[in-house]
DNA sequence: GCATAATATATATTTTATATCATTAAGAGG
DNA sequence: CCTCTTAATGATATAAAATATATATTATGC
C-alpha cells in the first residue's frame, strides 16, 4: 500500500475519533498503520513485535487493546480461523466481514457483501434469531497459488 | 440428546471408520460422545476434563488429536470465534459449516445450507479462487434470550 | 488548576495449542 | 500364528494466544 493511501486512511481514523469523541492515541494509530501496511493477516504478536519499533517495549495488552478498539470500530477485522487481523478494505465501519483465505500463501482478501445472503438470513430469521453481526471465511487456494 | 440417538450416531462413526479404514479408538469415540451430548459448544479443555472420567489422566494432545480427526471427517465442527466444538447436526460428512451463535446464553445451532450462497460464491469465483470449504458464524441473540 | 473519565502500563497468569519422541495396538502377508 | 509395517496413543515439555488486575497517566470539561 502506498504511503499516500496510508496517510489518507489514517486521516479517516483521526476524523472518526474526533467525530465520535474517541482518542486516537499512539498505540491505536501505530497498530492500525502496522496492520494496514502488512501484506498478510497479522497475529496480535506479529503486531506486538512490529510495535516494538515504535513504542518502548510494548506489552501484549497494549497491542490487544488497540486491536480490539480498531475491530469494534470497523477499521480492522479479525480472521478467527487464523487468529489474525487485517485492515478493512472499505470505509464501511461495519463489523461483519467476509474473507477468502489462501491456505497456500496465507493471504486473505476481503470480499464485500453489503447484505447477508438470503439463504443465511432466512434460516436465522426462521429460528427467531436476532442478528448482530456475521462473518464468513472461505478457505481454498488463490489464483496466484493455483 | 437421548441415549438411543447417541448409540445410533456412534454407530455411524464406527461404520464410517470400518468403511474408510480408520480406527475408532477409545479417545475418538469418547470425545465424540462427549461433544455429542453437550448442551453447548465445548472447548478442547472442557472436553479434556470430561475425558478424565473415561480415560486415565488424559493429556491435551489426546483431546486435540481426537477433535481434529472428528472435524476433518465431518463429525464435529469447530466454531472459530468460540474456540469450541459442536457435533455436526447432519450426517453430511462435509467440512463447511454455518452457525447461529447466541452471545447471551452461549448456545450454537447449526444452520444447514447445502450450497454456498451465490453472493459469496460469485465473488470467490470472480477472483479465481478455488474453494475448499467455508464457514459462517452469525452472532446475535437467540429466541429464548431475546 | 482541578476533578473525572478515558486510556495506558506493568505484572502475572490463564487459556489454547503443538512439537517431539517413546510406546502400543491393529491389520497385512507370509 | 508370527512379525512387519503403519496408525494411533501417551507423556513431557513448551509455545502461542489472550486476559485479569492493579496502578499510573493523560485529556478534557469545568
Amino acid at each position: 500500500m502506498s504511503t499516500e493511501k496510508t496517510i489518507k486512511t489514517l486521516k479517516t481514523l483521526h476524523d472518526y475519533g474526533k467525530e465520535k469523541g474517541y482518542r486516537i492515541t499512539p498505540p491505536r494509530e501505530y497498530v492500525f498503520e502496522i496492520v494496514l501496511n502488512a501484506e498478510k493477516p497479522m497475529t496480535a504478536y506479529d503486531v506486538l513485535d512490529a510495535l516494538g519499533g515504535k513504542l518502548d517495549r510494548p506489552k501484549p495488552p497494549t497491542a490487544y487493546r488497540a486491536l480490539d478498539f480498531l475491530v469494534v470500530h470497523g477499521f480492522l477485522h479479525r480472521i478467527e480461523s487464523l487468529n489474525a487481523y487485517v485492515a478493512c478494505s472499505e470505509d464501511h465501519k461495519h463489523r461483519s466481514s467476509q474473507f477468502i483465505i489462501c491456505d497456500s500463501c496465507g493471504k486473505a482478501e476481503e470480499i464485500h457483501l453489503c447484505q447477508i445472503p438470503e439463504g443465511l438470513n432466512s434460516q436465522a430469521k426462521g429460528k427467531g434469531f436476532s442478528l448482530s453481526y456475521w462473518n464468513a471465511e472461505l478457505h481454498g487456494t488463490c489464483s496466484e497459488c493455483d
